[in-house]
DNA sequence: CTTTTTGCTTTGAACATCAAACTAGTTGAT
DNA sequence: ATCAACTAGTTTGATGTTCAAAGCAAAAAG
């Protein structure tokens, strides 16, 4: 129980710093930083690709995200799409090299998660499951409250 | 278990940088940083408070750490103590100001930790444990292979 | 038709970060 | 003892990220 507490903590301290940098040097995509690959990660598996949406689910602004799908559409990987029913919205579609980074990003996700699911038995792993889920919902009603 | 993938890999992404956003939301120190709080932490934690060391904890260069140790020693957080030993070494020090901003930060994670504790089960809490020593493991070692 | 609202872009300012050049102090080889 | 090589930390110039605020164009509301 009290190992529980250090573990938990340990890992709200430091893992989560540590695994967007490590993210970053194993991608290892040169001339992509890793804000570029998680807006491309975004437009890929985006429902809605419209800008607005697009800053919403990265949690940045949409002047922010405008800069980056700027430089992301001159280095090749995004392109601005004006939408014929509404001229004001403009849809954010990847190219086949956006597609080429997604999918090495999410082999690094798999593997990833490879690591926790193998060392679980399938009861345990419906147990972490649910969980990650509490665990979620938690966060997700803090972040409500801040707002 | 085709779901297991999909939710852990879920939380991995999204749960990890939520927790990020939401510290910095909820500490809210007015006129500090998220990552001024960080530098102030690792000198509050650390074995070996020398300029390199403290760069070493906390993944920057020298260079980025002593510009930050240099406005938070003009904001009044961190003092700089030359070594008479070895008078190139400086060892930071964090003033009683810093102390409080330690204080309060390890208290929202207490907090966080004790929430998370607290909804779930001993044995989700079990499961969960030994799922997040296996990521940091995956990451550490991870990590030494990028070395 | 204005006016207001909406969707996006541009701009200016603040910060974080790095690499490289620099300063100062120590160590090692001769 | 000297001087070269190394080590610790700082400074500087460039780049990237972010935001708020102002701007622009299209659509909706009145």
């Amino acid at each position: 129980m009290k190992q529980a507490y250090s573990t938990i903590n340990q890992v709200l301290v430091t893992l989560f710093n540590d695994i967007l940098r490590i993210e970053e040097r194993a991608l290892n995509t040169p001339g992509l930083s890793i804000r570029e690959i998680h807006v491309i990660e975004a437009v890929c598996g985006a429902k809605d690709s419209r800008m607005t949406a697009l800053a919403g689910d990265l949690h940045v602004t949409t002047g922010s995200l405008s800069v980056a799908v700027t430089t992301l559409e001159r280095k090749g990987y995004l392109r601005r799409e004006r939408r014929l029913k509404d001229r004001r919205v403009i849809d954010i579609r990847a190219t086949e090299k956006a597609l080429d980074i997604q999918r090495r990003h999410e082999q690094f996700h798999n593997e990833m998660t490879g690591a926790v699911v193998g060392i679980l038995s399938p009861q345990e792993l419906e147990t972490l499951m649910r969980a990650l889920h509490s665990v979620d919902r938690y966060f997700n009603n803090k972040e409500m409250a801040l707002q």
